[in-house]
DNA sequence: TTGACATAATACCATAAGGTTTCATATTAA
DNA sequence: TTAATATGAAACCTTATGGTATTATGTCAA
């Protein structure tokens, strides 16, 4: 699961799918329980899930007949190695705060 | 010029879009400068400066007959704005970087 | 084993998105 | 003023995307 770059940037672009993300921050749940949260069918949020692991941003396993969604946090790191490429631009405090981001992934 | 996070999660999106931030993370460029870097007619650049520009991530200014296209670093931070709310998961130092950008955010 | 439940998979639809071509407009330079 | 240059805008095409409905599969509980 090399989890491009792409597929990443195209997770995070959907409202829906963003708003997702911010319900497994809360807490891991089952494909029924997201879609409780959102105006939609089971279906449409199953794709929403499914482009999000695709994108690295949550990982899935199944608990019986159910499948548990959880938020990835490393899968952030492909947007902060992006946004990287602009630290001469900005100061010199982001860019510390870049490398941080960066160890942070690596010490985990 | 609200730039919702909306529009600027989309600018992002587009690899294409992407690669004319780095380019104008450079120095600033006329359309027709940035669609010489691209494999694509400098109408179809010209759309996706367009996208940039609604995300605010670009500002445009003429000079002349030509409109030169400036990367808007400040245009960022919708995107770090929406990655605050991850904080209580990430762990101390990434929570002491997202600080840093948002004071950076205001010292400008 | 049977029925209910949770998810998977497929087909289908409407619209958005990325691209092209063509033509119009505005500015610069002879 | 005329020709070249730089951009703007509209029409159009193809494919991707976000959604639905329907049907199939696997698991749990009685």
């Amino acid at each position: 699961m090399p989890e491009s770059e792409q597929s990443t940037f195209r997770a995070l672009a959907d409202p829906t799918r963003r708003g997702i993300l911010r319900h497994l921050a809360v807490h891991d749940m089952t494909i029924a329980e997201v879609a409780q949260n959102f105006d939609m069918t089971r279906a449409a949020v199953k794709k929403h899930l499914t482009v999000l692991s695709d994108g690295g941003l949550i990982t899935v396993k199944a608990r019986g007949r159910e499948k548990i969604n959880t938020l990835n946090k490393d899968g952030f790191a492909p947007i902060f190695d992006w946004f990287s490429y602009f630290d001469a631009f900005w100061d010199d405090r982001l860019t510390d705060l870049k490398s941080a981001i960066e160890q942070d992934q690596n010490h985990d």
